[in-house]
DNA sequence: GAAACCATCGGGGATCACCCTGATTGCACC
DNA sequence: GGTGCAATCAGGGTGATCCCCGATGGTTTC
């Protein structure tokens, strides 16, 4: 989709939701020609009404609201989303701060930026989103990305002390640490509880550990389970 | 930022890597004349040492190149972002698959991009990167959030079930997912291990679980410990 | 072929974990 | 002034956990 395409569409339809009305009419003003501000909404409940009613092409959205649940606008977002199902929401806040960020992205939100951004560069993310992209400010760009790589790249690698452990009790350790009981692991294994006790005793003494409960720990730590 | 500063700035300079010639000449003939190119390279080794030579605010990168250790381009982040610390890197690509992706951004790329981009578009793009912002395919948007959302929301849902819990019980639930015996908790609370029964009881069932193993699991994964 | 593991099994016993049914105090809400 | 809840504690019970002591048979290693 080129610029010029994109200029020679219809402007796009847009509802600010703000608890603070001189930002919504500083910011109906400095929008560009190509946004069209359907509506505004101050509160958590007018919001999702007003969202639900216009079904606008997104939603420029303040994180910390009054009203609602005292959910904020990730309460909009869960709440309106399902009755606007064309409808996408770009978040605006002052605050940086992760939970904030968290809560809407994980809501719904397709992107987030602070208020200090200008007019142009807010109709530009609106655009952007309304296109399918995910919009960040560059302050939360290596935040989201962070995130982003922990979650992917989370294969957990040699550990020493595991190959102190012998197959057989790697075996026995995996199924205690997720909690089974002796007689479930003996079951599972087909051999006796009595067997099962000797090796949990074998790891517990070779891991330097004094119970079941700091296995489990030190599994999950390790990402072995 | 404006749009005015930016284009009243300096043109950005960047370097093309991509194993196909008629694909870099096409991008260098596509990009606006906000971008400068540099230079181009074609494999891992030449693209390693041209962006340590040129040193570029914006290196365009292709994910599949030949040479070097077979590492295509997350190889070239690793081993030239040390030695180019004012550079960033776009991912470009034929490919949206999850694997592609997942490298070059774990490697540090700040976005990634499809082929099926305009001129244009990889230019705002470039920019965009060059201003710290992270950019990607409307396809991968959706992706990289979810990702995100994973990583990050345990810990809000978290404080939702977390908050079930009386202060008391709060306190108890930490101690003994850190593995202590009730006895241990009661004397480091100062109450009865009878006392510590009863809040451990309340935990597991509030919680919905059934027993101290699940417990640990539980609060390891939401990071509570 | 002895030494060093590993895997299998058992008895006995001390402690711990978990559940049940109680109880008392204090505090807040209506 | 009753109703509810959080926090404290107790008795009694069942089963699980963990350690001690053993044992047998198999493999690998030197």
């Amino acid at each position: 989709m080129t610029d010029v395409t994109f200029l020679a569409s219809a402007a796009l339809p847009v509802v600010i939701v703000d608890d603070h009305s001189i930002f919504r009419s500083g910011l109906r003003a400095e929008l560009d020609s190509g946004i069209d501000v359907r509506g505004e909404a101050a509160t958590v409940d007018d919001a999702i009404a007003l969202v639900i009613e216009l079904q606008p092409r997104v939603v420029l959205l303040d994180v910390h609201l009054p009203g609602g649940r005292g959910g904020g606008g990730a309460e909009v977002i869960r709440d309106a989303a399902p009755a606007a199902p064309n409808t996408l929401f770009l978040a605006l806040s002052v605050s940086d701060a992760a939970e904030d960020v968290v809560s809407v992205i994980r809501a719904g939100a397709r992107g987030y930026i602070t208020k200090s951004a200008s007019g142009a560069e807010v109709s530009t993310a609106a655009r952007r989103v309304a296109e399918g992209d995910a919009v960040f400010s560059p302050k939360l760009a290596g935040f989201v990305l962070d995130a982003f790589g922990a979650v992917a790249g989370e294969t957990a690698i040699a550990t020493e002390e595991l190959d102190r452990l012998s197959a057989r009790e790697q075996q026995v350790m995996r199924l205690i640490a997720r909690g089974y009981a002796y007689k479930e692991v003996a079951g599972s294994l087909f051999i006796s509880p009595k067997t099962v006790e000797t090796h949990v005793s074998a790891v517990l003494r070779k891991l330097q550990l004094s119970s079941r409960h700091e296995l489990t720990a030190w599994a999950l730590e390790r990402k072995l389970l």
